[in-house]
DNA sequence: AAAGCGGGGTT
DNA sequence: AACCCAGCTTT
């Protein structure tokens, strides 16, 4: 869910969706479409089709418990190596190395004064970060990066401006282009993307016939339209049956 | 390497 | 109005 989304946004859907999901088991045998639903609010909904896939994985690979080393967690699909990394540390104590934007922000300012690329920030990272209290040091390497050394540096009041190199020496901002931190985005008011999130929207308050989702698209690009409706099929995210859209991949089939 | 993927708070 | 966010997958 913290992958590219602000934490404030996502702590009420968090506690929607563990009210919902307690378990890898429960979200792994709900259908997809209780899962998109749980997970309004957030966007990016490939995440929450990824978020059941792996919860799937975690119980046909490993038992229903989430595993704990990197290495395994890159296997699940959406974890990639910011993830995994977040996973081994905060939820297991292992002495990994977190990088996320407000990381990647942090080393390429205080520690290089210059755009890393990814194996050089996380090699950075792992040679700080200590043997014990890593998840300590992890949290709060990113608590700096997002309070103090944010894309808006407040460096008056950081306390690290003694040892970092970039307030030292001066130059150029060199966190934009660094390993882990975001790159600005194309824009959204009338993109593909906005009109993903109009239809997913509308199926999560139910299924839908094919007569109000053409009204739904009314006044959008026809060719945007079916597009967009191509593109979420493609990902599974909506299905079309019987002259209705609902959401997940195929509705489950009824056994008696 | 670059594109594509939400949507609302912040600047 | 533009920018950006506890990134990842696909092309």
């Amino acid at each position: 869910m913290l992958q590219q989304t602000q934490t404030s946004r996502v702590i009420e859907p968090w506690r929607r969706f563990m009210a919902s999901f307690p378990t890898p088991s429960a979200c792994a045998t709900a259908p997809l479409a209780d899962v998109l639903v749980a997970w309004a609010g957030l966007g990016f909904h490939r995440r929450a089709k990824f978020l059941h896939q792996s919860a799937q994985a975690i119980v046909e690979m490993f038992g229903g418990e989430v595993p704990r080393r990197v290495e395994d967690l890159l296997t699940l699909p959406g974890v990639g190596p910011y993830t995994a990394n977040a996973i081994a540390s905060f939820a297991f104590g292992e002495a990994t190395a977190v990088v996320d934007t407000n990381v990647g922000r942090v080393l390429a300012r205080y520690v290089a004064n210059a755009a890393i690329d990814a194996r050089t920030a996380q090699n950075y990272a792992e040679r700080v970060v200590p043997a014990k209290e890593s998840a300590r040091f992890n949290q709060a390497l990113l608590d700096v990066g997002a309070q103090f050394c944010a894309r808006t540096p407040r460096c008056a009041d950081c306390p690290l401006r003694r040892d970092c190199r970039w307030y030292q020496e001066g130059g150029a901002d060199p966190a934009p282009g660094s390993a882990g931190v975001s790159k600005p985005q194309s824009r959204f008011e009338g993109s593909d993307r906005q009109l993903r999130g109009r239809v997913l929207a509308q199926l999560r308050s139910g299924e839908t016939s094919v007569l109000t989702m053409r009204a739904l698209l009314e006044g959008w690009d026809p060719e945007r339209s079916q597009r967009v409706l191509t593109s979420l099929q493609s990902d599974g995210l909506i299905t079309k049956e019987r002259g209705r859209w609902t959401l997940g991949s195929t509705s489950p089939v009824k056994v008696r």
